[in-house]
DNA sequence: CTCATATTTCCAGCATATTGGAAATATGGA
DNA sequence: TCCATATTTCCAATATGCTGGAAATATGAG
């Protein structure tokens, strides 16, 4: 991911309710949410909602497609794993050393599939 | 992290020039690096740096002490550990199989100390 | 075709962010 | 004390973002 992409991504999440929109969306897992029911569950006005997850959309951390009449969107986990190594990646390739605190954080993820826990654990 | 400290971070990092003064500062390490050589490195108008290592600062990201005459400021790790835990917490928590694509970042955060990629690699 | 539902687009007012010039503050050296 | 350096604060202009009412579009049902 390019540093424009990112600054897109991060300006877009960092929003009150842009944030809770892609949490939600992000629990939801690819099956997705309808638009009405993102407005619904989070109290959003349609129309502020639907500039919201323009937003969103526009930097890539969500993709839609209509189901009848609604549109469904889901968070685009790849722009997100995108999002999470440009982040690290200064952390790691310009200063190794200062990874260490991300250990619990690399655990967790690692926790995701039962692999790689142990082992961090004793480093 | 909640909501509010992540949303501040986000905002803060979601802008050109915080983001590329973010990225050489984590560069930099814990030494950190003086407000004037920062706006040498970077191209940026001290006031207008200012502001920004403001903003950076408000947000948690960056911490400053003075040094004589010059004022040095160097990324806050902790706090970018607990945003990158924050933005994983939902993928892992609410919807575990959906962690796979995060792995070669783990990898990629695991080499930083050698352990764990072999691992990670062949699954 | 007509109607109800779902969502978006248009628009304008309001709020907030960004910028850089100029002045102020802080430190260290002569 | 006086001066140069380093950085910040103040301020006003400009730009951008956010919001919600109203209207427009799209789909499916009867």
């Amino acid at each position: 991911m390019e540093s424009k992409a990112a600054v897109a991504s991060l300006s877009a999440l960092g929003h009150e309710s842009r944030l809770a929109i892609f949490r939600l969306l992000v629990k939801a897992g690819p099956v997705g949410i309808a638009a009405g029911e993102i407005a619904r569950r989070l109290e959003m006005i349609p129309n502020t909602l639907s500039a919201n997850l323009n937003v969103l959309s526009h930097a890539g951390l969500i993709v839609s497609r209509r189901d009848g009449r609604s549109i469904i969107y889901s968070a685009d986990y790849a722009a997100m794993s995108g999002l999470l190594g440009f982040l690290m990646e200064d952390c790691c390739n310009g200063n190794p050393q200062i990874c260490a605190p991300l250990g619990d954080i690399v655990a967790k993820a690692a926790d995701c599939d039962g692999t790689c826990l142990t082992e961090l654990e004793t480093a």
